[in-house]
RNA sequence: CGGGGAGUAGCUCAGUUUGGUAGAGCGCUUGGUUCGGGACCAAGAGGUCGUGGGUUCAAAUCCCGUCUCCCCGACCA
């Protein structure tokens, strides 16, 4: 493939507003130019390793023994309102209506479409497990797009669903693309950790997200280093003890406390540590109902779990003038809901439900009670991690898979059934899984790049091999570079020749910009007859017999990661 | 949704304070000299200064509206 043929046009300057590296290289490198906010075109080599992702996730799972299919992106409204996400979505959901004002969305995922087309057709138990997956254009209208295609409102995913007429057999199936998950990303060279997970809006029991290491990550999560548990803090349990000695139950106490508001100021006013403070945040639920939510000051609530405790959306309250002073103390146990660790403070300082004031030496059980107590904190760093008790990191990862348990959530209200061995109707299980393809594309840079530009890994390059012939008017050059193409592309490696008459300078920065694996440069070492090889990776540099090229560039090339 | 910043040539930006004929570098075109790490010389092309209105003899510049883009935050009492 001639350079001059193809369509690459990279950039020496990096454009303004990209703030991920990838997202700068990809720019750069031309694999991909913007259309608008969270809007990308793909180029035709950012469309090539598009390609070499998908393929690479379609072997694997076609191993596995899933089929492909492709459901539409345009879909109608009516099975997201059976399933009650219609308006669950909310605003992330892209919603239209045709001429005849029926109502559709841009799909933002597919199980309910799935539900319903599997339920047409499967009626047994006999056709059962069965893993059916799609590579689409997903549509989410994020609230913030950002890192360039990492966070973006059309974005292809990668999307499996598996049906089960028994719960083990869906655990088993849930384990199954698991493993295959941990092949598929180790295929693209990707460092990926599988972390359990929130269920999120899509319901179900348990998951995990498959996490990228990145300094991009927008996923947190906890890691033990010692057994290599892994959680993101949404879902991660915390088994922090309390193990303060018993002290004397002191008298209650009212102190005046003027313009101190915040866990900071208090602590530093009254001489407290913020553990032995409570923090009280009052959230309420759309219908405006009160939520006093406790946690010790030296916490921070975590709304994904306080939200799974109530059961609803809830919203932290701005507007309350005692912000700064509330506290449980009289408030109704009904109202509150107390952290695990908050209710083992003893001679707590907390607000005192009066502007300038708190009190001292407050007790749970004496002066306030929680009819609910839960796990509402989030994880800290150094906290025990709950297999094994060592202490915990947090970091920051890139989400690329996740995958859910659905059970029923789907099946049931879309009345995907089926009979069973004992001839009863019933409604199957359901997992889904997914994988961001188009974030991948960034993942994969963000991992492998230096100051020059991508390095790809070779099962994602565009090229095996670039051949760059210094100066294209010299005849003995040119014939060289033409002749190892075509000999590396008959013996099945794809080659990118840079024909470009330009200086020996602007092909090199390209060449390492773009990240092809192996470039050879046919230049002055011709005149021994030698070409001249270079690891894009290792930017090792050695010069090669022409004769003997082929064979040992092909060797080479076979050895690379 | 809240806050901050920015829209001037394909890209990066200057010019705006203090109103007076539209600028630079890179890129692009043509010719020549170069030819192993983003070469040099010469000649060119390219912008209704995001957009609508207002003030003024005169607006990229001042005022008002509007659109787009970027960043930070999205509330820890």
């Amino acid at each position: 493939m001639l350079y001059s043929s193809q369509y690459i046009h990279t950039m020496k300057e990096t454009p303004m507003d990209a703030e991920a590296i990838s997202h700068q290289l990809m720019l750069r490198a031309g694999l991909i130019r913007k259309i608008s906010t969270g809007i990308y075109a793909y180029l035709p080599i950012g469309c090539t390793v598009l390609h070499k992702i998908m393929e690479i996730v379609r072997r694997e799972l076609n191993q596995a023994g899933c089929v492909e299919l492709l459901l539409p992106a345009l879909l109608p409204a009516e099975p997201w309102k059976k399933t009650g996400r219609w308006d669950l979505y909310g605003k992330e959901m892209f919603k239209l209506t045709d001429r005849s004002e029926r109502e559709f969305c841009l799909g933002p995922t597919h199980e309910e479409i799935i539900t319903e087309v599997v339920h047409r057709d499967v009626q047994s138990y006999r056709d059962l497990p069965l893993f059916l997956y799609q590579i689409q254009t997903k549509y989410r209208d994020e609230p913030r797009p950002r890192f360039g295609i990492i966070r973006s409102k059309e974005f292809i995913m990668k999307d499996l669903y598996s049906f089960h007429a028994t719960l083990p057999s869906l655990e088993e199936g849930y384990h199954h693309i698991y493993q295959t998950y941990h092949r598929i990303f180790e295929a693209c060279a990707l460092q990926v950790k599988a972390v359990e997970a929130d269920n999120g809006a899509i319901g179900g029991s348990f998951s995990h997200e498959f996490v990228a290491d990145s300094s991009v990550g927008e996923t947190a999560y906890a890691l033990c280093p010692h057994c290599g548990w892994a959680s993101t803090l949404e879902a991660a349990k915390t088994s922090l003890q309390s193990n303060d000695p018993t002290e004397d139950l002191l008298t209650k106490e009212l102190v005046a406390t003027p313009q101190q508001k915040t866990i900071a100021e208090i602590s530093a006013f009254l001489s407290q540590s913020p553990d032995k403070i409570l923090k009280t945040l009052l959230y309420q639920n759309t219908a405006g109902k009160r939520f006093y939510v406790v946690v010790r000051g030296s916490d921070s609530v975590n709304e994904t779990k306080l939200k799974k405790v109530i059961g609803e959306e809830v919203f932290l309250t701005e507007s309350d003038p005692l912000i700064g002073f509330l506290g449980p103390v009289d408030v109704p146990a009904s109202q509150i809901i107390a952290d695990t660790t908050a209710i083992k403070v003893q001679n707590a300082v907390t607000g005192a439900s009066k502007a300038d004031h708190h009190y001292l030496h407050v007790n749970y059980q004496r002066d306030w009670r929680a009819d609910r107590i839960e796990d509402i904190r989030e994880l800290q760093p150094g906290d025990p991690c709950p297999t094994c008790g060592a202490g915990v990191f947090i970091q920051n990862g890139l989400e690329l898979g996740h995958t859910f348990l659905l059970n029923d959530r789907y099946t049931k209200p879309l009345d995907a059934s089926f009979v069973n061995e004992s001839g009863a109707m019933q409604p199957m299980y359901m997992g889904c899984y997914g994988i961001g393809i188009t974030r991948m594309v960034a993942a994969v840079i963000e991992q492998h790049h230096d100051e020059k530009g991508i390095i790809w890994p070779k099962a994602l390059a565009p090229f095996a091999f670039e051949i760059i012939p210094v100066n294209i008017t010299d005849a003995l050059q040119m014939k060289t570079a033409k002749a190892l193409a075509d000999a590396l592309t008959s013996a099945g490696y794809e080659c990118l020749l840079d024909d470009r008459p330009v200086s020996a300078g602007v092909k090199f920065n390209d060449a390492d910009l773009i990240g092809i694996p192996i470039r050879l440069v046919c230049g002055k070492a011709l005149q021994k007859g030698e070409v001249e090889v270079k690891i894009r990776k290792t930017c090792e540099i050695f010069t090669v017999s022409v004769e003997s090229a082929i064979p040992t560039l092909t060797a080479l090339y076979d050895k690379q990661p």
